[in-house]
RNA sequence: CCCCCUAUAGCCCAACCGGCAGAGGCAACCGACUUAAAAUCGGUACAGUCUGGGUUCGAAUCCCAGUAGGGGGACCA
C-alpha cells in the first residue's frame, strides 16, 4: 500500500503533519519530566558533559541571531545525551547593563521593570523553542544573590592586588557618559556600546591586573589549538600581543632619575640619536616644566592639539610627523652621545615606558621623524638587497632598512648579525647595569568601573573625613551584598558621574568606630558578572559560596561552548583571566574555562545584517509561530556549516517542514511491533541505517550539522522506497531505519523526533534514548566498483569481491576491453594499485 | 600595509589520508493523483571545482603566484 492509498482509506487526519497539534501534546509532558534536570549529588555515573550557550542579554525577545546560537549549543547536548553522558546544559540571564538602563530612562521605569519583564519574554519564547535546558538552574546576573558574589570576586581580587585604582588617560564614551575598556573600543575608535567616537580623559578608576597574566594567556592558547577557531587564537594573539626586546635606561641631563625606554632592537642603540616621550605622559609634563617658557608654551600648545584629535586621525599611519623639542638632553648608555629629547604623539604614553629611543636609520616612523626635523641619521646595520648589494642610506632613499643585515659603527657589536647583535647588546646592557631583556604587551590592564547605575556596585568604601582621608576599606564578607539602591528619586541620565553617588542614604555609612564613609558610587564592568557564570551554574542556588569547588572540577571545564565571534577578546579573554585567578586562589583544578569552542555565523537577509532601522528584520515570533519550532531549527542547521553566515534568503522553512512531515509519515508507516528481531530485516536498509548510525557521531562532533541532516533526508527517503516498492511496511528493518532516524533527528527536531518515537510505541522522551551502536558487519561491502584509469582519465569500473588481491585487481583491469582499447599499442610505463579504489595505468609511445 | 578565512551546478551546500566531482536541499522542467489548484508521489536536466603555474600515475584536495569576497590588526618602538 502506497502513501496516497493510505491518505484515501485513513482519511486527512491521520496523515497530515500539524507541527502546533505536536507540540501541544509534548510541551506539557516534557514541563511534567523535567528530563533534562541533572542531580547535584554527583551519583550519577555516567560520564559528564557540560554543555554551554553564551548567555543571553534580555534585549527585548528572542532574535534569529539567538535561535541559531541556541540550536547548535541543543544539538551538541542533545547530541552527548543521546550517546549515554550524563549532560549539564543550563541556562541563565546576562541581565545587567546599559541598554536596560538607556530604555528605563527613555520610558521613566526602573531598569528592573524593563530587565525582567523582558528575561520573562525570552523565557517564554525559549519553552516553545524547546532547548534542552536544566531550568532548575537559572541566574540573573542582576539578581543580588548573583552579584554578591560577583562582590565576593572583587574583593577576593583586590586582596590579591589584582584590583586597583589609578589616574590615566581612558576611553570616555561621551554618549553613554562613562569610561569603556579598551576591548570595547572598535577599531574605528567608536564605542563599542553606542557608537559615538570615543574621547580620552584623565580620571581615576579601578583596574584588573589583567596584564600580570598576559603570558600564561598568550601561551596557554597553544592548548586550544585545534579546539578553538584558529580566528579566535590569532585575535587573542594579537590582542595580547606580546614583544621581545629590552629596557634600556637613558640617563637625562639635570635630572636624578633614569628613563627607561622598551625596545625590540637593543642591536641598534649606537644608532639612536634622539629620544621621543609621549606628549601626555608624565615625563613630558615634567621636562616641559623644566624648560623655558617658550618651550612651555609651545609644549602645551601641541599636547592641547594632541587631545584634540579624533582615534581615527591618530591611527592614520601616513600622517605627516609633528612634535616639538623639550630643550632637554638624554645621555646614550653605550657610547655616551648627547642626544635631544621631543615630544612626538607617535609615541603612546601607555606603551612600554611612554618614550623611545630613536634609530631613524632602522625605523620608518624614527626616520619620517627625523628627516621633518633634520635630526641626524646613522647607519648601523649594513642591510643587503636580494642581489647582495647594500642598501642606499636610508637619509637619501627615505626608506628605514629594518632588515637582517651585519652591524657596522656599533663598537663591539661589529660584525654580528641582527639575532646575535641583540643577544650581545643585552648581555652588554646587563653587564652595565643599563639595561636587561624585557617584554611589552599590547594588552593593557582591564579597566572595571563604570559611571552608570544597573550594574554591580563596587564593595569599596571610602574615608569621608579627615581621620580617614584617602583611606579605602574593602566592605567586609558578612556585609554583601552591597545591594543597588532603589532607582526610585535619582537621576540616571548619563551625566559623567555614577547616579549611585547621589542616593546619600545608600552612600554614606558609619562604621563601628563612628568614622564616615563614602560608598565607591562606581559599578562594575558586565563584563565582569560574565567572566565567571559558568561556575555559578554548578550550584546556582546556593547562597553559602559562589560555587561550589566540588561540583566545579567535577564538571568543570565545560566541555563545549558555542556562541558569537564578536566575544572573541571581550568575554572569552576576560574569562580565561578569571579561571586562571581563581585556579591560582586555590578554588579550581583547571586553568582553561572552555575546552571547545563553536562560533555561529550571523543570521543575514539579502547579505545584509539584520536591523530594525534597515527593515529586514526577520523575526524569531512570527517565523516560530509560522513553521514551528523543529521546521526552524532545521533550516538553522541545514542551511550550511555553522560557522558561516546563514542568509535567510537562501533558506527554506517550508522545505524543512516537507521532510519534517516525510520523517514523521515513515514512522505512522511502520507495521511491525517495537521489539522485533532487527537481525531479520532487509540487508540493503540495514546496512545504510548502520552507515548512517555509523557516522554522525564523527559528523556532529566536527559541527557538520548540516551534513547530519542530509543524510537524515537521504535515510528517510531510502525507506519511503524500502516501505513503498521494497521490503514493506512490516519489514524490521524499516523499524529499525524509523527509530534511528527519530533518535537522530530528535538533535534537531525534538518535537517532531517525539512524536515519531511515541508513534513507534515508545514512552517518551527519545531525547534520553541512547543511540544503538553501529554492526560492524553490515558497514562492510562484499563487492565493491574499482576504477581503472589510464593516463588519468577513468576507462573503466570493475565490480570485484572488497577483498580482492592488488594482483588480481592488476589482472582484471589489464583484462577489461576498454583499457586495453585505451591503452592501445601505448607501452605501459607504470602500473599504481591501490585496492580496493582504483587502478592507475600510466603510459607512453 | 601586515595576518587569517573563503571561492564546487541558477542558488545554498557535500566530497575521509590526494583516488569515479555529487550526499542533501531550494529553484526549474516532465509525469502521476485532482474538475482544478495546493499538498503529495515518481522522474529529468544542470557544473568539472575563481585564474595561472608546479608536484604526482592521479589534484576540488598539497605547493607557489594572482583575483574576488569576508574578518582581524595596524605610528605598539
Amino acid at each position: 500500500m502506497n502513501e496516497q492509498q493510505a491518505n484515501a482509506e485513513t482519511g486527512v487526519d491521520a496523515a497530515a503533519y500539524d507541527f502546533q497539534a505536536i507540540q501541544d501534546r509534548w510541551l506539557p509532558v516534557w514541563d511534567e519530566m523535567k528530563p533534562f534536570e541533572v542531580a547535584n549529588d554527583l551519583s550519577d555515573q555516567r560520564p559528564k558533559k557540560y554543555v554551554l550557550d553564551m548567555f543571553p542579554y534580555p534585549s527585548g525577545d528572542l532574535h534569529m541571531g539567538h535561535a541559531e546560537a541556541f540550536c547548535f549549543g541543543d544539538v551538541l547536548a542533545r547530541y552527548w545525551r543521546g550517546r549515554g553522558y550524563d549532560v549539564l546544559h543550563p541556562i541563565g540571564w546576562d541581565s545587567f547593563g546599559l541598554p536596560a538602563e538607556n530604555a528605563a530612562i527613555k520610558r521613566g521605569i526602573d531598569p528592573r521593570e524593563w530587565t525582567y519583564a523582558n528575561i520573562d519574554q525570552q523565557k517564554s519564547s525559549f519553552r516553545l523553542y524547546a532547548p534542552s535546558f536544566d531550568w532548575s538552574r537559572v541566574l540573573h546576573t542582576s539578581d543580588p544573590e548573583y552579584y554578591k558574589w560577583n562582590q565576593w570576586l572583587f574583593l577576593k581580587m583586590y586582596e590579591k592586588g589584582l584590583a586597583y585604582r589609578k589616574a590615566s588617560w581612558v576611553n570616555w564614551d561621551p554618549v553613554d557618559q562613562t569610561v569603556l575598556a579598551n576591548e570595547q573600543v572598535l577599531s574605528d575608535g567608536t564605542s563599542e556600546r553606542s557608537g559615538a567616537m570615543v574621547v580620552k580623559k584623565k580620571l581615576t578608576q579601578w583596574y584588573f591586573r589583567i596584564t600580570d597574566y598576559a603570558d600564561r594567556l598568550l601561551d596557554d592558547l597553544d592548548q586550544l589549538e585545534g579546539q578553538w577557531p584558529t580566528k579566535v587564537l590569532n585575535m587573542q594573539r594579537n590582542w595580547i600581543g606580546r614583544s621581545q626586546g629590552a629596557e634600556v635606561e637613558f640617563e637625562i641631563e639635570g635630572r636624578d632619575a633614569k628613563v627607561p625606554v622598551f625596545t625590540t632592537r637593543p642591536d641598534t642603540l649606537h644608532g639612536a640619536t634622539f629620544m621621543v616621550v609621549a606628549p601626555d605622559s608624565d615625563l613630558a609634563a615634567e621636562l616641559a616644566a623644566s624648560s623655558s617658557p617658550e618651550v612651555r608654551e609651545a609644549f602645551e600648545a601641541y599636547l592641547t592639539a594632541t587631545q584634540k584629535q579624533s582615534e581615527i586621525d591618530r591611527q592614520n599611519a601616513d600622517r605627516e610627523k609633528t612634535g616639538v623639542f623639550l630643550d632637554h638632553f638624554a645621555i646614550n648608555p653605550v657610547n655616551g652621545e648627547r642626544i635631544p629629547v621631543w615630544a612626538s604623539d607617535y609615541v603612546l604614553a601607555d606603551y612600554g615606558h611612554g618614550a623611545i629611543m630613536a634609530v631613524p636609520a632602522h625605523d620608518q616612523r624614527d626616520l619620517d621623524f627625523a628627516l621633518k626635523f633634520e635630526l641626524p641619521v646613522r647607519v648601523v646595520v649594513e642591510v643587503r638587497d636580494e642581489d647582495g648589494a647594500v642598501l642606499e642610506d636610508p637619509a637619501v632613499s627615505g626608506v628605514a632598512t629594518a632588515g637582517n643585515g651585519v652591524l657596522v659603527n656599533s663598537e663591539e657589536l661589529n660584525g654580528l648579525g641582527k639575532v646575535e647583535a641583540i643577544a650581545k647588546a643585552i648581555e652588554v646592557l646587563e653587564a652595565r647595569g643599563t639595561g636587561r631583556a624585557a617584554k611589552t604587551y599590547r594588552l593593557r590592564d582591564w579597566l572595571i568601573s563604570r559611571q552608570r547605575y544597573w550594574g554591580t556596585p563596587i564593595p569599596i568604601l571610602h574615608g569621608a573625613e579627615e581621620s580617614n582621608e584617602g583611606e579605602m576599606r574593602p566592605v567586609a564578607h558578612e556585609e554583601l551584598p552591597v545591594r543597588l539602591p532603589a532607582s526610585e528619586g535619582l537621576d540616571l541620565k548619563p551625566k559623567g558621574s555614577s547616579p549611585l553617588g547621589a542616593a546619600t542614604e545608600w552612600s554614606n555609612v558609619t562604621d563601628a568606630e563612628g568614622q564616615a564613609w563614602t560608598r565607591d558610587p562606581d559599578t562594575m564592568d558586565t563584563f565582569v558578572d560574565s567572566s565567571w557564570y559558568f561556575l555559578r551554574f554548578l550550584s546556582a542556588n546556593d547562597d553559602t559560596q559562589a560555587f561550589d569547588p566540588k561540583l566545579v572540577n567535577a564538571w568543570g571545564p565545560i566541555d563545549q561552548y558555542a556562541g558569537g565571534v564578536e566575544h572573541a577578546i571581550l568575554h572569552l579573554l576576560y574569562s580565561r583571566f578569571i579561571t586562571k585567578v581563581l585556579h591560582d586562589l586555590g578554588y579550581l583544578d583547571f586553568e582553561e574555562p572552555f575546552s571547545a569552542l563553536l562560533n555561529q555565523g550571523m543570521v543575514l537577509q539579502d547579505g545584509a545584517k539584520m536591523s530594525k532601522s534597515k527593515g529586514n528584520l526577520v523575526e524569531f515570533a512570527s517565523e516560530l509561530k509560522a513553521h514551528g519550532a523543529d521546521a526552524l531549527r532545521v533550516t538553522l542547521a541545514f542551511a550550511g556549516p555553522p560557522e558561516d553566515d546563514i542568509d535567510w534568503a537562501d533558506v527554506s522553512v517550508q522545505g524543512s517542514a516537507k521532510f519534517l512531515a516525510r520523517a514523521w509519515r515513515v514512522a505512522g508507516d511502520v507495521a511491525s511491533e517495537p521489539g522485533v528481531d532487527f537481525a531479520a530485516g532487509d540487508q540493503g536498509l540495514r546496512r545504510h541505517t548502520h552507515k548512517l548510525l555509523a557516522d554522525a557521531p564523527t559528523l556532529v562532533e566536527n559541527y557538520k550539522f548540516n551534513v547530519v541532516v542530509a543524510r537524515l533526508m537521504d535515510q528517510v527517503n531510502v525507506t519511503r522506497k524500502a516501505i513503498d516498492a521494497g521490503a514493506g511496511a512490516a519489514d524490521p528493518a524499516v523499524r529499525e531505519s524509523a527509530e534511528a532516524i527519530a533518535m537522530i533527528l530528535s538533535l534537531f527536531a525534538p518535537y517532531t523526533a517525539e512524536d515519531m518515537w511515541s508513534k513507534l510505541g515508545h514512552e517518551a522522551t527519545v531525547a534520553l534514548a541512547v543511540w544503538p551502536s553501529a554492526d560492524e558487519s553490515l558497514l562492510v561491502e562484499d563487492e565493491v566498483t574499482l576504477i581503472v584509469q589510464v593516463d588519468g582519465k577513468v576507462r573503466d569500473r570493475l565490480t570485484l569481491p572488497a577483498s580482492v588481491s592488488e594482483a588480481d585487481a592488476e589482472a582484471a583491469a589489464r583484462a577489461s576491453q576498454s583499457v586495453q582499447r585505451a591503452i592501445g599499442d601505448r607501452q605501459i610505463v607504470n602500473v599504481i594499485v591501490r585496492v580496493p579504489k582504483i587502478v592507475s595505468i600510466a603510459t607512453k609511445p
